[in-house]
DNA sequence: CCTGATTAGTTTCATATGTAACTAATTTCC
DNA sequence: GGAAATTAGTTACATATGAAACTAATCAGG
């Protein structure tokens, strides 16, 4: 008979390292800054790319619509981020960062930065390599369609 | 000022792509044999190891004790577990597959390591190892505590 | 022993999340 | 140029999840 040793399924082991990372990232974000993990990653979006539409955000972040929408009201709310309609096409909503929100932004990258280097601090160059491009790999086998990675 | 290309960021990448793949097993539970993904894990583990407590499991599979405890109730209505009380220790619960348990499993765990064999159908097997090995790495950062992985 | 502290597990409650239904704008194509 | 289909985004509702309070059993130390 063929055995499952759950501590060595692949994808029982990503999620639980995976999910113990966002956890330990999105507790920084809330306490330091009040945001939660999606309005973080909407702030990252619009903060690398000025403009975009929700849709974008949702694709490029591979939320779904709702996720984002609650997530840009959210951070409205908080001052953070700002929408209008586009001129093109009034159904398209366009994204920016308020003065605050790129205060905010300026102040995470750096600490997600620190978090990602402290992470990898055992893992040489060579090995995070071989890690990046497993993950592309694994990555496009399970969503082949995705454009961006 | 220091950039962040949310598509590089190791955190993010991690949970996109583990997401996406627990999204699809659970899918895959649910839609066969009406588990979820935490009544699955309990499953695995009380499958790998009968008598285990709740509280063992939780330890193993990183699961909160509420979420162990759910799984657990709903595990045993639908007549895949039984719960019993220890002889040593009265507040400890013993859990084992009932026959129905064992033959659901029996049939899942195939399933799971064709799922797992299908994903990693690219990847070579120094390539494998070398994730496995820097998943444990990244792991005993996150959680130095933890015992099995 | 027997009282206070700890542990195993459950229940409660407040919040988060996903699905589906919806509104409004735009595109298609006859 | 206008009805039907599509798209962007929001709202509503049902369910999932996590934190904290709780119950019951055991342990620790006098």
């Amino acid at each position: 008979m063929s055995t499952l040793k759950l501590a060595e399924f692949l994808p029982y082991r990503l999620s639980v390292l995976s999910n113990t990372i966002s956890r330990s990232i999105a507790e920084v974000y809330d306490r330091e800054f009040g945001l939660n993990i999606w309005q973080w990653r909407v702030m990252a979006v619009v903060g690398e790319t000025s403009g975009v539409s929700a849709t974008d955000v949702a694709e490029r972040t591979a939320m779904d619509k709702v996720a984002v929408s609650r997530a840009v009201s959210g951070l409205i709310e908080l001052g953070y981020l700002t929408r209008e309609a586009s001129q093109k096409d009034a159904r398209r909503s366009v994204l920016a960062l308020t003065r605050q929100g790129q205060s905010i932004y300026r102040q995470i990258v750096p600490l997600a930065l620190a978090y990602e280097k402290d992470l990898l601090k055992g893992i040489d160059k060579g090995e995070l390599d071989a890690l990046q491009n497993t993950l592309s790999q694994l990555a496009s086998i399970v969503s082949p369609d995705r454009k961006l990675w």
